[in-house]
Formats: structure tokens, C-alpha cells, sequence
DNA sequence: ACCTGAACACCGTTCAAGT
DNA sequence: ACCTGAACACCGTTCAAGT
């Protein structure tokens, strides 16, 4: 079956979740996919923007997630779209840093829904700080052990991680 | 003359600022150095301890730059030392990436004393934001154009970013 | 103690050529 | 249209051997 841009991506997602940036280079993902790594640049121009395409599939699964959550007060419900979006990222190792640097490169489209709908002012300090959270813990993460699932264990480090998440995102999105 | 930790750190220092971290490889910087790439593990573990030694130094450099400051109020003079470790990064290009990684790897002696003496609960958002914030700024510098010195014209989004900055750190220190 | 030379096991990307 | 094969110009790191 002929590969797609879709395909690689989901291939792309997969190396990442599993093995992390480090091992998602075009030659171990062309090996995934049975193709030469040349293949990948009918599909895909670079690496770059492949890693764009990742990000926006990330949005995008936050974005879903979203629509399915009912509707309660506002701020809560935009905390809770935000903390979904992070629990997507954290499915994916450097996920962060790689939103970072698509997010550069091309604007808000990497984003999800919640994040560029926010008013301009606290989009400018909510987007920094929700992006800089999640790199920081899966950074720390990484180092911790270098090829362990990133499980969650009640009362860990992580749960604080996501209070204090929760408390700082509340600060920059109250007046 | 010999080769020490400190003349490595120095070439490093001086590529990330001029050429940024793509062309901080330990190949170029043997090269600036004129000796051959395995002479510098001699005097660096590997690449990681050797960034881990760059964001030791900027953070060094914006506590030399805090002490020369006059008191004010407490706020407000954590506010400007904060500013002040934003500027050093500034100048050295994907510095947030380094200091992201770094401050993972080996914790809080990375950072500047401003943010090492935060309150706990306060300094758990203050630096995801901090470095959030210049890492998205730098990177869309490098997006931008490729190899252009990051030249602050006033009144142009950098301005802005300072501004947007200062609000967003305001929020996340005053209770 | 400090550095060279050579090697190992990788990268991303391009491009003619095949089907 | 889609992919292979081969090449180009790189990486970080190790390690025996030199001085």
C-alpha cells in the first residue's frame, strides 16, 4: 500500500510516543514505515514540517476532546480545555519542545482552539506558561530514566505538577 | 596555551551568541579552538555537561548584574532582576532551549538566585513562564531570518514582548 | 597531563534513475 | 506518481597512541 502524509505522520506520532525525539529521525521512521529514507521527502518536505504536522495533530486531539465536555462556567471550562490539552502533550515525549519550536514557525495554527481564543493580552503570558510547564516536567522526566514509560503514580511528583499547574493557569486567567 | 574548561565555555559562549545552537556543534568548536574535537573531552564530560556549564554562566552573569542594583521595593526589584536574567538570554540564541535542558538535568543551580529564592508555590509558575516566554520570543527571532543579529528596534514586537513579559510576571508574583 | 588520528555509528537531504 | 540507490556533507563520542 502507497504511503501517505498521513501515514507518516502516524507513524511519526507513534516513534514519538513510545521511544521520544530522539529516536524519531527520518531513517528510523522510514525503517518503521519498510521504505527508504528518501521516500519520505515525496510525502513530507522536511523534518520541520514534520514535526508542524505533529503538533497540529496534537491540537487537534485537544480540540476534540473540548467538544465532547459540557459546557459549565467559563473559566473552569477554559481551565479544564487547557489541562486537556496538557494531558495530550504529555502522551508524547518533548512534545512541548516541539510545539515551541512549530509554534514559531508557524504561528497559532499549532494551537488548540482554547489557547487561541483567549483574549490577546493573557494569551500572551497563558501560552508561554502552559508551553514552558509541560517542557520543563517532561524534560525532567527524560532525565530521570532515559526509556521508562512516564507513568503516572497518585500522590508523585506529577500530581503536584498538575496542582500547581492548575493554580499558576488560574492566577494569569482571573483579573 | 593550553586548552581549560573555562577557554571551551568561552568558544561556546561566542558561537551560541553569533551563530546560535545549530552551529555549536563540537566539531565547529574545536575547529574556533584549533584542535581536534576529541581534545575537548578532556576537559567536558560530553555536549549535555557542556550546555549545562553555559546556563550556569548566564545565570551567573544576571546575579553579578542584580548585586549591581540598588534596592527598591521587593517587589519590584525582583521584577527588574528578572528582567535583567530575560535580557542576559537575550543575547545568547536559543538560550531558553539550553537553560529548558538544563535546568532538568541538573535543577535549580542553573538558575539565577532570583529565581532559586522564590517561595516554592510562587517559583513553580514564575520559571515555566520565564522561560517559556523567551523561548517562544527566541525562536521566532530564529524563524524570522536565519542569521541576522536579534537587533531591537523601538517600538517593534520585542517591545511589545517586554511589556507583555512584565504584566505576565506581575500577575504571577503579586497575591 | 593533555592532545592527535583514526575510527564507529550515526544524522538530514538531494537527485538521478527506476517502475 | 511514487519509490530506490547512492551519494554528500555532516554529527557526537571513544580510544589507542603519541608527547
Amino acid at each position: 500500500m502507497a504511503l501517505t502524509t498521513e501515514t507518516v505522520a502516524d507513524a511519526a506520532m507513534r516513534i514519538l510516543a513510545d521511544f521520544g525525539l530522539g529516536d524519531l529521525t527520518m531513517r528510523r521512521l522510514a525503517r518503521d514505515l519498510g521504505v527508504q529514507p528518501s521516500a519520505l521527502y515525496w510525502h513530507v518536505a522536511d523534518k520541520q514540517s514534520l514535526l508542524v504536522l505533529l503538533a497540529g495533530r496534537m491540537a487537534a486531539q485537544a480540540d476534540d476532546l473540548a467538544r465532547r465536555t459540557p459546557d459549565q462556567d467559563r473559566l473552569t471550562s477554559t481551565i479544564d480545555a487547557i489541562a486537556a490539552y496538557r494531558d495530550v502533550l504529555l502522551r508524547y515525549r518533548e512534545s512541548a519542545d516541539i510545539v515551541l519550536l512549530a509554534y514559531a514557525h508557524s504561528g497559532r495554527s499549532v494551537l488548540p482552539a482554547v489557547l487561541t481564543d483567549l483574549d490577546e493580552v493573557v494569551r500572551g503570558s497563558v501560552i508561554p506558561f502552559v508551553l514552558g510547564s509541560i517542557a520543563i516536567q517532561q524534560n525532567r522526566h527524560l532525565v530521570a530514566d532515559d526509556h521508562a514509560p512516564p507513568s503516572r503514580t497518585p500522590g508523585g511528583p506529577d500530581e503536584h505538577a498538575e496542582a500547581s499547574f492548575r493554580t499558576g493557569l488560574t492566577r494569569l486567567l482571573t483579573p
